[in-house]
RNA sequence: GGGCGCAUAGCUCAGUUGGUUAGAGCACUUCCCUUACAAGGAGGGGGUCGGGGGUUCGAGUCCCUCUGCGCCCACCA
């Protein structure tokens, strides 16, 4: 059944059975597993294809990398999310929710490698029968072929993805499950290939040899994307060059490049160095002569104030080179290690025997022993630190090398596509505003195109072959790309058009692209993933360009940037006219979560202590792209509620209902009915603007009003102690409240609200339609209420402060106030005699001062 | 160094376009076992709104400035 057909929130006299369904003793336990059954039985979250667009909230959710762990910010992130998707499926919208799993990449093959045990060695042969190690040693990982590698990810994938799912179903979030998709699925290969292909046949990706940011670990280029610059100790070495007039010292912490020097630099305006531009030097132990030059990126204050470029030292390094036109000394191999053979440029090569083949901090302790054995060391190394980047997965400070790689122009390098882009930027809407700024700083700070192609194994192949010459040697300038109607394609296992498997890796015949992209370049295309690009174009039209775009702050600059770049190539347009972003949740000191520090909050944990209701509550009280520091205790608050709603509406419905239409003439409950309507009004204004945290406390706030004062007001008039019609009134009343409370909290509290619903109502309140205004009567007077919880607090004060019950009777009172506040508070006279225990005279006092009430209570004085 | 945000009760946070004695929850404290709820309920105490200056009849709110904290980016000589 789909959402739109029936508005039985509306019908009342459908479900009018006194206390049918209402239990004795309401629990929250069990809850979730019985009601996420239900709803995964009855398809209540399924997506319902409309007739036009403007039906349908489509929302392009972060697939979770399900190698990771989640922790409690996932489970508030994706909350905030639910909660919009709820709210936009009850106004009549057809949500389309789809979840989504990252598993290809990087992250899926560093779980893989320690749980198994194994590495991934293209070399080996694939081995059908292969069981992984029974005991996993991780400092022996046993090497086995990709094809056994590549399905012993897919195996795990699915054990986690189930985990993932139970926990999303338990925290109660309304995607459609039918809409599942995985980045590393058949369906998600062939988009990200069709979608490299088009971007190639549009010049946007391009194959370039390039000096390139390189993890010696897990051997692979990175993006600019995925740097994190920490501090890293080091020292500094002063080392003197020799020029004709004597030495020149410069200060370097990475000595071990000096063989790969090749110009010294200092700024055209140092007059410390001017002199010396247009000379050469000779490098120290090696002899080569370099030539001195002059560059406006030299820093004087830096160092010695003049730098020694090697090919490749850091970004600058790579700057000097291409702009100066240096040679290129790259002796650093990918693997970390100095490279064996000797290079052909030293003068002095015997040396270099000291550095070959050792790592770059072995080698630095050669270079300073032969530094300091020629002399050319001045004074002791001095200790630093300093920044340095690093692969956000790694833990070795990145060398740059220079090797083949696949590029996606993102604007780095183009100032055009730079401003389109950021006009992109602008154009988009922001929850909240300011994280606008975090992508415009980022895209302007941009200092390449977006590098896709990685060095591993468990990922989309690029979609390409290369022709070999006669040697036998690829031709890279000549790709053979297959057919969009092809795809998805291994290159490695299948042939281009037009070749035989047996012209593989023989002169003549082709290779194929051994690398797979990177990760973010298939998620980047989500929304065509999840819309059905090119595969379903009835559901790319209902659903793209998407609604909502909700994610953390931190992946701005990665996933929320690389889909507005690949949309906009793609589409011209942006991939989803709003994002939404949400804040951490910190530990109690505010300090980001994270496994090293030990202070990560298992999700599993608090939703089985205090229920998914409690701690969607308090995900909802961070409000958007606020931090939010974790606090357990808060949690309890947010079962209270949910207690509450369950306790509220178990004795409101326990009554008996009036028979026959709604008479609510009783100006209390009309008051009370008034004062809801605003609140309907509020909360719906505050979902407009994805605010549902004033939604919440809007609701909240009347909610407990209501409990305690005014359900207690009513209590004895509703059980027939004015009559039947009084009772009537109250009873009408009481439940018109409660059907529109228990949609208000529907998105926040899906569990508890739809427990109560099914106790007297047909169908899913998740299904029901969002209250208006108009559902409720407007004749009373919101400030009745307000006169009455003043009087109560009187009342109740003076029995508190006088230690007696809160049923010791009142024999006299006399209320004081304004004029028209009396005039409201006698409409309700009879219920307040009834909640105060009232039984003498009343006396009205109008008067200047704020309402106030005196009583004489039964055994005082 | 560039950008963004935050600073209100012991803690977590509200406070709409400037408008009476600044609010909520938690915590603390006193009382009440009142048949919806004791994993309750009813009371109470607690803040010179980070500092300084300015605009105004009036500033938590607007402007300037300083300080502290957080996040993003840059920073390998």
């Amino acid at each position: 059944m789909h959402p739109m057909t029936t508005t039985p929130a509306r019908n009342l006299d459908a479900a009018t059975t006194a206390g049918v369904g209402v239990p004795e003793r309401p629990v929250l336990e069990g809850l979730e597993a019985t009601w996420s059954q239900r709803w995964r039985e009855a398809g209540t979250y399924a997506f319902v294809r409309p007739d036009s667009r403007d039906q349908v909230f489509s929302i392009d959710t972060p697939p979770p990398t399900v190698s990771g762990s989640l922790h409690v910010g996932h489970v508030f992130s994706y909350t905030h999310t639910d909660l919009v998707a709820r709210y936009q499926r009850m106004r009549g919208k057809h949500v389309f929710y789809p979840m989504g799993w990252d598993d290809n990449g990087l992250p899926t093959e560093r779980r893989v490698q320690n749980y198994y045990g194994v590495r991934c060695d293209p070399s080996v042969p694939y081995d059908p029968d292969f069981t992984p190690p029974a005991k996993p040693d991780p400092k022996r990982q046993q090497p086995i072929s990709r094809k056994n590698f590549v399905e012993l990810c897919h195996e795990l994938t699915a054990v986690d993805e189930q985990v993932f799912e139970s926990l999303w179903r338990s925290l109660g979030l309304s995607v459609d499950w039918d809409t599942l998709y995985a980045t590393i699925s058949t369906e998600s290969q062939r988009i990200a290939q069709l979608a490299f292909l088009r971007n190639h046949a549009r010049g946007e990706a391009y194959l370039s040899e390039a000096p390139t940011l390189w993890d010696v670990t897990f051997a692979t280029a990175v993006a600019q994307a995925e740097l994190e610059a920490r501090e890293y100790p080091g020292h500094y070495y002063r080392v003197a060059f020799e020029s004709g007039t004597g030495p020149v010292h410069i200060e370097t912490t990475r000595p071990e490049l000096i063989p790969s020097v090749c110009a010294l630099i200092a700024h055209p305006d140092d007059a410390r160095y001017a002199h010396l531009f247009g000379t050469t030097v000779a490098s120290p132990v090696f002899g080569v002569e370099i030539p001195v030059l002059a560059h406006r990126a030299a820093e004087p204050d830096k160092g010695a104030g003049i730098a020694m470029c090697c090919t490749f030292g850091d970004l600058t390094d790579v700057q000097w080179w291409r702009e100066l036109r240096l040679p290129t000394r790259t002796l650093l191999t990918r693997d970390g290690r100095m490279q064996a053979e000797t290079p052909d440029w030293l003068v002095n090569a015997e040396p270099f025997g000291e550095l070959a083949g050792k790592t770059a901090f072995g080698a630095r302790e050669a270079m300073v022993s032969l530094l300091r054995a020629a002399g050319a060391l001045d004074g002791e190394p001095k200790p630093t630190m300093r920044m340095a980047n690093f692969y956000e997965k790694g833990d070795k400070p990145l060398e740059i090398v220079s090797t083949r790689q696949w590029y996606i122009r993102n604007g780095g390098r183009d100032d055009d596509l730079k401003a389109a882009l950021l006009a992109r930027g602008d154009e988009l809407a922001w929850v909240p505003d300011h994280m606008r700024h975090r992508f415009s700083n980022w895209v302007n700070g941009l200092n390449g195109d977006w590098l896709i192609s990685r060095q591993r194994f468990f990922g989309v192949p690029f979609p390409v072959w290369y022709p070999l010459d006669a040697e036998g040697d690829p031709d890279y300038a000549h790709p053979i790309l297959p057919g969009e109607a092809e795809l998805p394609v291994d290159p490695a296992n299948e042939c281009p058009p037009g070749f035989t498997p047996d012209q593989r890796g023989v002169p003549g015949g082709f290779v194929g692209d051994p690398d797979v992209m990177d990760t973010w370049a298939t998620s980047s295309l989500s929304p065509q993933i999840a819309c059905g690009w090119e595969s379903d174009p009835a559901l790319f039209a209902l659903t793209f360009p998407m609604d909502l775009a909700p994610q953390a702050h931190d992946i701005i600059r990665t996933w929320l940037f690389s889909r507005v770049l690949r949309s906009h190539l793609e589409h011209g347009t942006l991939p989803w006219r709003r994002a939404a972003i949400s804040g951490f949740v910190t530990d109690p000191d505010r300090k980001k979560m994270s496994k090293s520090k030990g202070n990560v909050v298992v999700p599993t944990d608090i939703l089985e202590r205090f229920g998914a209701d409690a701690v969607r509550w308090r995900a909802a009280m961070a409000r958007p792209g606020m931090d939010s520091p974790f606090d357990e205790t808060q949690m309890k608050v947010g079962r209270r509620l949910a207690m509450k709603v369950l306790n509220a509406s178990k004795f409101i419905l326990a009554m008996p209902d009036s028979t026959g239409p709604a008479k609510i003439t009783e100006p209390a409950d009309l008051a009370m009915l008034a004062s809801l309507r605003r609140v309907v009004a509020t909360a719906t204004d505050a979902f407009e603007a994805f605010d549902y945290t004033t939604a919440l406390e809007t609701t909240e706030r009347f909610f407990w009003q209501f409990c305690d004062d005014y359900l207690e007001l009513v209590k004895e008039r509703a059980y027939g102690a004015q009559g039947l019609a009084a009772a009537a009134s109250a009873r009408q009343a009481l439940r018109l409240a409660l059907t529109v409370l228990l949609r208000l909290f529907a998105p926040f509290l899906p569990f508890v609200t739809e427990e109560v619903w099914s106790w007297w109502q047909s169908g899913s309140v998740h299904q029901a339609s969002w209250p208006v205004s108009d559902e409720l009567p407007d004749a009373g007077d919101p400030a009745l209420l307000d006169a009455v919880a003043a009087a109560l607090v009187g009342i109740r004060g003076a029995k508190s402060q006088a230690k007696a019950s809160m049923k010791t009777a009142v024999t006299a009172a006399e209320i004081s106030g304004p004029a028209d506040a009396l005039a409201l508070l006698r409409l309700a006279e009879a219920d307040l005699r009834a909640v105060g225990r009232l039984s003498g005279t009343l006396r009205w006092l109008p008067g200047d001062g704020p309402l106030a009430i005196v009583v004489e209570l039964e055994g005082q004085h």
